[in-house]
DNA sequence: CGCATATGCGACAATCCGTAACGTTACAAG
DNA sequence: CTTGTAACGTTACGGATTGTCGCATATGCG
């Protein structure tokens, strides 16, 4: 559940940001989407190392694999700031937020705000979750 | 001002858990105070690229090389979120906070408290704060 | 039952990291 | 001034990760 996935490269990250995109896809249609044109094998084996690390994985559909992500992007995103609090071993959020704001990447408005909406999209999903 | 450091291995970071705690400090301390012994060029191998980096920088005192971080540890905690946000491109801080309280890293009362406490925080250290 | 094609495997170069031996330089004492 | 000692930088090496493929193989479809 807390598994810790392990770092990605620049070019898996691009691959994993198309699979997140683009729902479900085929190696072929991820290679058309790149940036920068690849070769087909190049781009399968991104993918399947993208699988092995745990990011996504596969369904088959005749002689084709179709992969999606494992998890959604939020998710992922949330345990890599987790992993950098961890790291920063106080393990306070507080601190890392803080930081933000000294840093203008974001002002208590925002974090006021975005209160607010965890709020309310909490109880809108109902108390199902957990 | 809002360059992009490098990743840190394990090795480096525990080593710059201590420059940010242990004030200016010398490869000796360091060396010292690490979990597994090593010997000294190691440790001078790792704060020397520590600096290339730019993670940390050192003034000469005699013959010995003092290290000290070159930013304080919220900042470069804050810069590697940022980092995350972009690499998610949306770049979107709200979706992340969203995920690490889908995730239970937080509650929206601590996002609350957390907006309030940067706010006074704010106010406190003054506007000269650049 | 073949053929086209999508797959996995193995590979190779570049880079990064942990770890350290060793040669070099610079104070400090004689 | 000479030399010993301590701190420094340089170079290195093996293992892991990543970008990038060529190629042998498996498998639907007609």
């Amino acid at each position: 559940m807390d598994d810790r996935l392990p770092e990605l490269g620049d070019l898996e990250h691009e691959v994993m940001q198309l699979v997140w995109a683009h729902g479900p896809v085929t190696a072929e249609v991820v290679r058309e989407r790149l940036s920068r044109k690849l070769k087909e094998s190049t781009v399968r084996t991104v993918l399947r190392r993208l699988e092995e690390k745990g990011y996504a994985h596969h369904t088959v559909d005749g002689r084709t694999y179709v992969y999606q992500a494992a998890e959604p992007r939020a998710k992922v995103a949330a345990k890599a700031v987790q992993r950098i609090v961890d790291w920063f071993c106080n393990g306070s959020i507080e601190e890392v937020l803080v930081g933000m704001v000294d840093n203008k990447m974001l002002d208590q408005q925002q974090l006021r705000t975005l209160a607010d909406q965890v709020a309310k999209a909490k109880k809108a999903r109902g108390v199902k979750n957990e």
